[in-house]
DNA sequence: GCTGAAATCGCCTAACG
DNA sequence: CGTTAGGCGATTTCAGC
Protein backbone atom coordinates (compact mmCIF):
# COMPACT_ATOMS: atom_id res chain seq x y z
CA UNK A 1 0.00 0.00 0.00
CA UNK A 2 3.30 1.98 -0.11
CA UNK A 3 3.82 5.09 -2.68
CA UNK A 4 7.11 3.72 -3.42
CA UNK A 5 5.17 1.21 -5.23
CA UNK A 6 3.70 3.24 -7.65
CA UNK A 7 5.45 4.36 -11.39
CA UNK A 8 4.90 7.47 -12.55
CA UNK A 9 2.43 6.70 -14.81
CA UNK A 10 0.29 5.48 -11.70
CA UNK A 11 0.63 9.10 -9.83
CA UNK A 12 -0.24 10.45 -13.05
CA UNK A 13 -3.36 8.22 -13.04
CA UNK A 14 -4.37 9.11 -9.68
CA UNK A 15 -3.51 12.80 -10.34
CA UNK A 16 -6.13 12.72 -13.44
CA UNK A 17 -8.89 11.07 -11.42
CA UNK A 18 -8.26 13.41 -8.62
CA UNK A 19 -9.14 16.12 -11.05
CA UNK A 20 -11.56 14.31 -13.15
CA UNK A 21 -13.19 11.20 -11.32
CA UNK A 22 -15.45 11.05 -14.78
CA UNK A 23 -13.07 10.70 -17.24
CA UNK A 24 -13.13 7.92 -19.47
CA UNK A 25 -10.46 5.55 -19.78
CA UNK A 26 -9.45 5.73 -23.13
CA UNK A 27 -9.04 9.01 -23.10
CA UNK A 28 -6.68 9.07 -19.01
CA UNK A 29 -5.20 6.02 -21.27
CA UNK A 30 -3.83 8.99 -24.06
CA UNK A 31 -3.25 11.73 -21.04
CA UNK A 32 -1.21 8.75 -19.39
CA UNK A 33 0.23 7.71 -22.54
CA UNK A 34 -0.43 4.43 -22.70
CA UNK A 35 -3.17 2.08 -24.29
CA UNK A 36 -6.51 1.60 -22.40
CA UNK A 37 -6.40 -2.02 -21.40
CA UNK A 38 -3.59 -1.57 -19.19
CA UNK A 39 -4.99 1.84 -18.00
CA UNK A 40 -7.64 0.46 -16.93
CA UNK A 41 -5.87 -2.72 -14.88
CA UNK A 42 -3.82 0.13 -13.53
CA UNK A 43 -6.83 1.88 -12.17
CA UNK A 44 -8.36 -1.47 -10.77
CA UNK A 45 -5.22 -2.13 -8.81
CA UNK A 46 -5.25 0.89 -7.10
CA UNK A 47 -8.42 0.92 -6.43
CA UNK A 48 -8.04 -2.80 -5.29
CA UNK A 49 -4.73 -1.20 -3.05
CA UNK A 50 -7.16 0.92 -1.45
CA UNK A 51 -5.23 3.87 -3.34
CA UNK A 52 -8.34 5.23 -4.70
CA UNK A 53 -11.48 5.17 -2.27
CA UNK A 54 -13.71 5.81 -4.08
CA UNK A 55 -15.24 8.69 -6.55
CA UNK A 56 -17.63 11.82 -5.51
CA UNK A 57 -19.25 13.93 -7.15
CA UNK A 58 -18.80 17.88 -6.01
CA UNK A 59 -22.21 18.78 -5.49
CA UNK A 60 -22.49 22.48 -4.48
CA UNK A 61 -23.66 22.42 -1.03
CA UNK A 62 -24.84 25.93 -0.72
CA UNK A 63 -27.10 25.53 -3.94
CA UNK A 64 -28.61 22.77 -2.82
CA UNK A 65 -29.63 24.91 0.39
CA UNK A 66 -27.28 23.85 3.05
CA UNK A 67 -26.48 27.44 4.02
CA UNK A 68 -24.77 27.11 7.26
CA UNK A 69 -21.18 25.83 7.64
CA UNK A 70 -19.98 24.96 11.07
CA UNK A 71 -15.90 23.97 12.87
CA UNK A 72 -16.53 23.05 15.89
CA UNK A 73 -13.86 22.41 18.68
CA UNK A 74 -14.56 19.69 20.90
CA UNK A 75 -13.04 19.03 24.27
CA UNK A 76 -13.79 16.02 25.98
CA UNK A 77 -13.79 15.08 29.79
CA UNK A 78 -12.25 12.00 29.21
CA UNK A 79 -9.68 10.78 26.48
CA UNK A 80 -9.39 7.31 27.71
CA UNK A 81 -9.31 5.43 24.39
CA UNK A 82 -12.91 4.15 24.98
CA UNK A 83 -14.40 7.44 25.64
CA UNK A 84 -12.57 8.69 21.97
CA UNK A 85 -13.85 5.65 20.79
CA UNK A 86 -17.34 6.93 21.29
CA UNK A 87 -17.33 9.83 21.00
CA UNK A 88 -16.01 8.93 17.40
CA UNK A 89 -18.74 6.53 16.54
CA UNK A 90 -21.34 9.11 18.24
CA UNK A 91 -19.92 11.46 14.92
CA UNK A 92 -20.37 8.99 12.62
CA UNK A 93 -24.13 8.87 13.41
CA UNK A 94 -24.50 12.83 13.43
CA UNK A 95 -25.44 13.72 9.77
CA UNK A 96 -24.83 17.06 10.02
CA UNK A 97 -21.13 16.46 11.26
CA UNK A 98 -19.22 15.52 7.61
CA UNK A 99 -15.68 15.39 9.54
CA UNK A 100 -14.36 14.73 12.51
CA UNK A 101 -10.42 14.57 13.35
CA UNK A 102 -9.20 14.33 16.54
CA UNK A 103 -5.93 16.70 17.17
CA UNK A 104 -3.47 17.28 19.13
CA UNK A 105 -2.95 20.43 21.91
CA UNK A 106 -6.22 21.81 24.10
CA UNK A 107 -8.94 20.89 21.96
CA UNK A 108 -9.75 16.55 21.36
CA UNK A 109 -11.60 17.31 17.86
CA UNK A 110 -12.16 19.22 15.36
CA UNK A 111 -15.50 19.31 13.48
CA UNK A 112 -16.77 20.44 10.32
CA UNK A 113 -20.16 20.34 10.34
CA UNK A 114 -22.93 21.57 7.53
CA UNK A 115 -26.90 22.22 8.28
CA UNK A 116 -29.20 23.64 5.81
CA UNK A 117 -29.76 27.22 8.38
CA UNK A 118 -28.89 28.22 11.68
CA UNK A 119 -31.64 26.92 13.39
CA UNK A 120 -31.06 23.57 12.45
CA UNK A 121 -27.47 23.57 13.46
CA UNK A 122 -27.90 25.13 16.62
CA UNK A 123 -30.50 22.58 17.49
CA UNK A 124 -28.34 20.39 16.75
CA UNK A 125 -25.69 21.95 18.71
CA UNK A 126 -27.46 21.99 22.05
CA UNK A 127 -29.47 18.92 22.01
CA UNK A 128 -26.91 16.61 20.49
CA UNK A 129 -23.58 17.32 20.33
CA UNK A 130 -22.95 19.40 23.31
CA UNK A 131 -25.68 17.22 24.97
CA UNK A 132 -23.71 14.14 24.37
CA UNK A 133 -21.98 11.99 26.73
CA UNK A 134 -18.43 12.82 27.88
CA UNK A 135 -18.18 15.81 26.18
CA UNK A 136 -16.68 19.04 28.12
CA UNK A 137 -16.88 22.32 25.84
CA UNK A 138 -17.62 22.95 22.13
CA UNK A 139 -16.72 26.29 20.77
CA UNK A 140 -18.41 26.90 17.18
CA UNK A 141 -17.03 29.09 14.53
CA UNK A 142 -19.30 29.85 11.47
CA UNK A 143 -18.02 30.00 8.12
CA UNK A 144 -18.26 33.23 6.79
CA UNK A 145 -17.19 32.89 3.55
CA UNK A 146 -14.93 29.79 1.92
CA UNK A 147 -11.79 30.38 0.25
CA UNK A 148 -10.27 27.60 -1.03
CA UNK A 149 -11.60 24.25 -1.22
CA UNK A 150 -9.50 21.51 -2.81
CA UNK A 151 -9.86 18.03 -2.76
CA UNK A 152 -7.46 15.27 -2.40
CA UNK A 153 -3.64 16.23 -1.94
CA UNK A 154 -1.18 18.06 -3.84
CA UNK A 155 0.17 16.25 -6.60
CA UNK A 156 2.72 18.82 -7.44
CA UNK A 157 4.20 18.42 -3.97
CA UNK A 158 4.58 14.39 -4.87
CA UNK A 159 6.13 14.77 -7.94
CA UNK A 160 8.92 17.19 -6.48
CA UNK A 161 9.43 14.61 -3.57
CA UNK A 162 9.56 11.81 -6.23
CA UNK A 163 12.37 13.57 -8.43
CA UNK A 164 14.28 14.53 -4.96
CA UNK A 165 14.99 11.51 -3.48
CA UNK A 166 14.41 8.71 -6.11
CA UNK B 1 -29.29 27.46 -8.82
CA UNK B 2 -31.68 27.24 -6.38
CA UNK B 3 -32.89 23.85 -4.87
CA UNK B 4 -36.43 24.19 -5.10
CA UNK B 5 -36.16 23.74 -9.13
CA UNK B 6 -35.21 20.21 -8.18
CA UNK B 7 -37.81 17.31 -8.21
CA UNK B 8 -37.02 14.31 -6.16
CA UNK B 9 -35.43 12.59 -9.32
CA UNK B 10 -32.91 14.90 -9.44
CA UNK B 11 -32.37 14.64 -5.57
CA UNK B 12 -31.58 11.16 -6.24
CA UNK B 13 -29.08 11.77 -9.17
CA UNK B 14 -27.42 13.85 -6.95
CA UNK B 15 -27.76 11.61 -3.93
CA UNK B 16 -26.41 8.39 -6.28
CA UNK B 17 -23.52 10.39 -8.11
CA UNK B 18 -22.18 12.03 -4.21
CA UNK B 19 -22.08 8.09 -3.30
CA UNK B 20 -19.85 6.73 -6.66
CA UNK B 21 -19.51 9.76 -9.12
CA UNK B 22 -18.41 6.98 -11.27
CA UNK B 23 -21.44 5.10 -11.79
CA UNK B 24 -22.56 4.38 -16.00
CA UNK B 25 -25.15 6.36 -16.60
CA UNK B 26 -27.48 3.15 -17.29
CA UNK B 27 -26.81 2.00 -13.90
CA UNK B 28 -28.06 5.80 -12.33
CA UNK B 29 -31.04 5.91 -14.84
CA UNK B 30 -32.31 2.20 -13.11
CA UNK B 31 -31.59 3.65 -9.56
CA UNK B 32 -33.71 6.58 -9.86
CA UNK B 33 -36.49 4.81 -12.18
CA UNK B 34 -36.19 6.42 -15.44
CA UNK B 35 -34.36 5.49 -18.64
CA UNK B 36 -30.84 6.67 -19.70
CA UNK B 37 -31.75 9.19 -22.09
CA UNK B 38 -33.60 11.48 -19.40
CA UNK B 39 -31.15 10.91 -17.02
CA UNK B 40 -27.99 11.72 -18.80
CA UNK B 41 -29.76 15.00 -19.87
CA UNK B 42 -30.73 15.33 -16.06
CA UNK B 43 -27.44 15.12 -15.24
CA UNK B 44 -25.63 17.55 -18.04
CA UNK B 45 -28.43 20.48 -16.69
CA UNK B 46 -27.41 19.53 -13.37
CA UNK B 47 -23.25 20.13 -13.99
CA UNK B 48 -24.60 23.41 -16.52
CA UNK B 49 -25.99 24.62 -13.31
CA UNK B 50 -23.30 24.76 -11.21
CA UNK B 51 -25.08 22.07 -8.46
CA UNK B 52 -22.39 19.34 -9.61
CA UNK B 53 -19.12 20.94 -9.58
CA UNK B 54 -17.25 18.41 -11.02
CA UNK B 55 -16.01 14.57 -10.07
CA UNK B 56 -12.94 13.74 -7.89
CA UNK B 57 -11.19 10.36 -7.24
CA UNK B 58 -10.87 10.21 -3.14
CA UNK B 59 -6.99 8.94 -3.42
CA UNK B 60 -5.85 7.95 0.08
CA UNK B 61 -3.50 10.81 1.12
CA UNK B 62 -1.33 8.14 4.00
CA UNK B 63 -0.70 5.45 1.35
CA UNK B 64 0.46 8.01 -1.19
CA UNK B 65 3.01 9.36 1.57
CA UNK B 66 0.96 12.24 2.68
CA UNK B 67 1.58 11.48 6.69
CA UNK B 68 0.89 14.97 8.28
CA UNK B 69 -2.71 16.54 8.43
CA UNK B 70 -3.11 19.88 10.14
CA UNK B 71 -5.26 22.45 11.10
CA UNK B 72 -4.03 26.05 10.96
CA UNK B 73 -5.88 28.69 12.87
CA UNK B 74 -4.73 32.19 11.92
CA UNK B 75 -5.01 35.75 12.72
CA UNK B 76 -4.23 38.91 10.78
CA UNK B 77 -3.35 42.09 11.43
CA UNK B 78 -5.75 43.94 9.14
CA UNK B 79 -9.21 42.46 8.77
CA UNK B 80 -9.69 45.19 5.90
CA UNK B 81 -11.73 43.14 2.80
CA UNK B 82 -8.55 43.93 0.64
CA UNK B 83 -6.20 42.45 2.89
CA UNK B 84 -8.71 39.49 3.86
CA UNK B 85 -8.31 39.15 -0.19
CA UNK B 86 -4.78 39.34 -0.47
CA UNK B 87 -4.53 36.12 2.36
CA UNK B 88 -7.27 34.12 0.44
CA UNK B 89 -4.96 34.60 -2.73
CA UNK B 90 -1.83 33.73 -1.02
CA UNK B 91 -3.79 30.33 -0.04
CA UNK B 92 -4.20 29.73 -3.38
CA UNK B 93 -0.86 29.56 -4.42
CA UNK B 94 0.28 27.25 -1.62
CA UNK B 95 -0.70 23.63 -2.31
CA UNK B 96 -0.40 22.26 0.97
CA UNK B 97 -2.82 24.27 1.82
CA UNK B 98 -6.27 22.26 0.63
CA UNK B 99 -8.45 23.87 2.30
CA UNK B 100 -9.39 27.94 3.83
CA UNK B 101 -12.36 29.25 5.33
CA UNK B 102 -12.83 32.53 6.90
CA UNK B 103 -14.19 31.89 10.52
CA UNK B 104 -16.08 34.60 12.82
CA UNK B 105 -14.77 34.86 16.39
CA UNK B 106 -11.46 35.34 17.32
CA UNK B 107 -9.64 33.69 14.70
CA UNK B 108 -9.78 34.65 11.19
CA UNK B 109 -8.90 31.31 8.79
CA UNK B 110 -8.73 27.95 9.64
CA UNK B 111 -7.00 26.16 7.02
CA UNK B 112 -6.40 22.38 6.29
CA UNK B 113 -2.86 21.47 5.41
CA UNK B 114 -1.42 17.79 4.71
CA UNK B 115 2.28 17.47 3.92
CA UNK B 116 4.87 14.40 3.26
CA UNK B 117 6.30 14.82 7.03
CA UNK B 118 6.47 17.16 9.79
CA UNK B 119 9.96 18.81 8.72
CA UNK B 120 8.15 19.41 4.92
CA UNK B 121 4.98 21.42 7.33
CA UNK B 122 7.10 23.45 9.90
CA UNK B 123 9.24 24.62 6.91
CA UNK B 124 6.10 25.35 5.55
CA UNK B 125 4.53 27.19 8.45
CA UNK B 126 8.27 28.69 9.36
CA UNK B 127 8.97 30.27 6.14
CA UNK B 128 5.62 30.96 3.92
CA UNK B 129 2.61 31.08 6.58
CA UNK B 130 3.90 32.91 9.43
CA UNK B 131 6.00 35.00 7.64
CA UNK B 132 3.30 36.04 4.89
CA UNK B 133 2.34 39.81 4.81
CA UNK B 134 -0.62 40.65 7.64
CA UNK B 135 -0.56 37.44 9.63
CA UNK B 136 -0.39 38.11 13.24
CA UNK B 137 -0.98 34.55 14.92
CA UNK B 138 -1.04 30.82 13.59
CA UNK B 139 -2.09 28.49 16.05
CA UNK B 140 -1.62 24.53 14.47
CA UNK B 141 -3.34 21.46 15.54
CA UNK B 142 -1.75 18.12 14.30
CA UNK B 143 -4.73 15.49 12.91
CA UNK B 144 -3.68 12.35 15.42
CA UNK B 145 -6.23 10.53 13.77
CA UNK B 146 -9.36 10.88 11.39
CA UNK B 147 -12.50 9.53 12.67
CA UNK B 148 -15.18 10.31 9.97
CA UNK B 149 -14.32 12.03 6.39
CA UNK B 150 -18.02 12.01 4.13
CA UNK B 151 -17.53 13.98 1.39
CA UNK B 152 -20.36 16.69 0.38
CA UNK B 153 -23.68 17.29 2.02
CA UNK B 154 -26.49 14.76 3.98
CA UNK B 155 -29.14 14.14 1.54
CA UNK B 156 -31.19 12.27 4.35
CA UNK B 157 -31.33 15.90 6.19
CA UNK B 158 -32.15 17.36 2.93
CA UNK B 159 -35.21 14.63 2.26
CA UNK B 160 -36.18 15.68 6.11
CA UNK B 161 -36.48 19.14 5.14
CA UNK B 162 -38.17 18.72 2.09
CA UNK B 163 -41.19 16.05 3.21
CA UNK B 164 -41.88 18.60 6.11
CA UNK B 165 -42.10 21.97 4.28
CA UNK B 166 -42.82 21.39 0.38
C1' DG C 1 -42.50 20.54 -22.14
C1' DC C 2 -40.48 15.91 -20.85
C1' DT C 3 -40.17 10.87 -21.43
C1' DG C 4 -39.10 6.63 -23.70
C1' DA C 5 -37.60 3.55 -27.86
C1' DA C 6 -34.55 2.61 -31.41
C1' DA C 7 -30.26 3.16 -33.69
C1' DT C 8 -25.61 4.63 -34.06
C1' DC C 9 -21.32 5.43 -32.18
C1' DG C 10 -17.81 4.90 -29.00
C1' DC C 11 -16.01 2.72 -24.94
C1' DC C 12 -15.15 -1.07 -21.90
C1' DT C 13 -12.95 -5.21 -21.21
C1' DA C 14 -11.91 -9.70 -22.04
C1' DA C 15 -8.16 -12.84 -24.54
C1' DC C 16 -3.90 -13.24 -26.78
C1' DG C 17 0.70 -12.07 -28.41
C1' DC D 1 2.27 -3.31 -22.50
C1' DG D 2 -0.19 -3.41 -27.16
C1' DT D 3 -3.66 -5.24 -30.47
C1' DT D 4 -7.80 -7.34 -31.63
C1' DA D 5 -12.59 -8.11 -31.12
C1' DG D 6 -17.15 -8.72 -29.07
C1' DG D 7 -20.51 -6.84 -25.98
C1' DC D 8 -22.28 -3.08 -23.54
C1' DG D 9 -22.97 1.73 -22.45
C1' DA D 10 -23.38 6.48 -24.12
C1' DT D 11 -25.62 9.64 -26.89
C1' DT D 12 -28.33 11.36 -30.69
C1' DT D 13 -32.66 11.12 -33.22
C1' DC D 14 -37.26 10.64 -33.45
C1' DA D 15 -41.91 9.45 -32.01
C1' DG D 16 -45.47 9.60 -28.16
C1' DC D 17 -47.69 11.16 -23.84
Amino acid sequence: MSASKLDPIDRMILAELQADGRMTNVELAKRVGISAPPCLRRVRTLEEQGLIRGYHADVNARALGFEVQVFAMVGLLSQAEADLSAFEAQCQGWSLVRECHMLNGEVDFVLKCVAPDLSTFQTFLTEELTAAENVASVKTSLVIRGAKDEPGVPFDVLEARMNAAP
